[in-house]
DNA sequence: TTGCGTGCAAAGGTTTTGCATGGCA
DNA sequence: TGCCATGCAAAACCTTTGCACGCAA
């Protein structure tokens, strides 16, 4: 089925290449923004929102909200690879990871809850190694 | 470690009393007012967050930021027991739910990446049997 | 030429904050 | 009495929307 009709501008252009570059971290709306800005690739606020909207409906762009976070984050798609987030709640480091365990998690809930998991957007939370390690060396201090 | 001084007020009471009624549910900001409010125990909106921010940092309650909502929601934290939450991207309903094997991801992903998960905030979301049953009709509608 | 896309500005909705007042200990 | 908590209103913040104009096909 295609989607209704649609042009193609510079607008388009410059943000889906901008989140193409860089598909390994999570950008917010601001960061694209900044991003472009700075190679004179300015684009309204409007047009960002609105064609964000339209890729991650179109499951181009996943769309994230992380806890304790007022503001989306966007990355780009760029395979079916099945990855798993890992964000750390003292630092902010995120991880992406593949997890065969984790598809036994989703298989489980299945059978379990009748539950179809939508595995792309599973995100866990947690301490990072280096935050670990912070938090003991406060509890030596204390 | 004590924390600063603090009174105990009839607010603070409503409060936690109405999310320690409803722990089985998460309950937006609005949803709490709401309810005081049928109650006559009437609570500012000020005064909720404010409070709310604090039971959260004291880890009495649990705050979520579903995927897609605006606004975040609530819930009382009974004991430490873990679970997991699975939330229907169709109908919005919410399943609290144990699973083994999601021990089993943590000690993996902790033996892997270092990541030491908070299993407090795991959130999955998948689409729930009905819901799963309505995709069907309309498949075969179309 | 047609009508979708853009930019601007304003609106919308949730949460936070400043400040004067109230109430707990 | 001292000082934290409250309520009100305004501000802050991210995102969405209305509208006129611009531009792709």
């Amino acid at each position: 089925m295609e989607h209704a009709k649609s042009y193609n501008t510079k607008q388009k252009e410059y943000i889906l290449s901008y989140l193409k570059k860089h598909k390994d971290v999570y950008l917010t709306a601001d960061e694209i923004l900044y991003g472009l800005n700075k190679k004179e690739e300015v684009v309204s606020r409007a047009t960002l929102y609105r064609y964000l909207d339209c890729l991650v409906e179109q499951s181009i762009v996943k769309k994230i909200l992380f806890q304790n976070e007022t503001k989306a984050s966007y990355q780009y798609i760029e395979s079916t690879c099945k990855k798993y987030i890992l964000k750390c709640t003292s630092c902010g480091k995120i991880v992406n990871t593949d997890c065969s365990d984790l598809e036994n998690v989703c298989r489980h809930l299945q059978e379990n809850h009748n539950f179809l998991i939508d595995e792309a957007n599973i995100t866990l939370y947690g301490e990072c190694q280096d935050c670990q390690k912070k938090e003991d060396n406060h509890h030596e201090e204390d």
